[in-house]
DNA sequence: AAACTGACTAATA
DNA sequence: CTATTAGCCAGTT
């Protein structure tokens, strides 16, 4: 499998997250049948064009924390788009993951 | 080919 | 709670 093919399977992993919710790293890495592989989910975020239509922006670390090592403009830009999406940040700067987080396959 | 790096995580201290 | 460590594994240099 090359690296284009995977890294497509996480772009439709995420596609997949509906509007409001969101998921982790390792939960699309598992997801996409490519468990371990949280950091490549990471990397496939970083490279991904603007105006691809993937929603980016619901990928959060385990924590339920918008990820500290993406650019800092975009930590901005990806809360606004959650808040946006009527998802609610705690006082510490991450959502309520047991609420927010996508479970697939679950009626909305 | 080898070393370095990192939008990650879980386990310890 | 925060800080460190170790495991992870593919992308980049």
């Amino acid at each position: 499998m090359t690296s284009s093919a995977r890294w497509a399977r996480f772009y439709a992993v995420i596609r997949k997250i509906p509007r409001g919710r969101i998921a982790t790293y390792g939960q699309v890495a598992r997801l996409a049948a490519l468990p371990r592989h949280a950091r490549d989910v990471g990397h496939a975020l970083r490279s991904l064009p603007d105006g691809s239509g993937v929603p980016w922006q619901r990928v959060v670390n385990a924590k339920g924390e918008i990820s500290p090592r993406c650019h800092p403009y975009a930590q901005d830009l990806q809360r606004d788009l959650l808040e946006r999406e009527n998802v609610v940040f705690d006082g510490r700067g991450r959502v309520c993951l047991p609420r927010f987080q996508w479970k697939a396959g679950r009626p909305t």
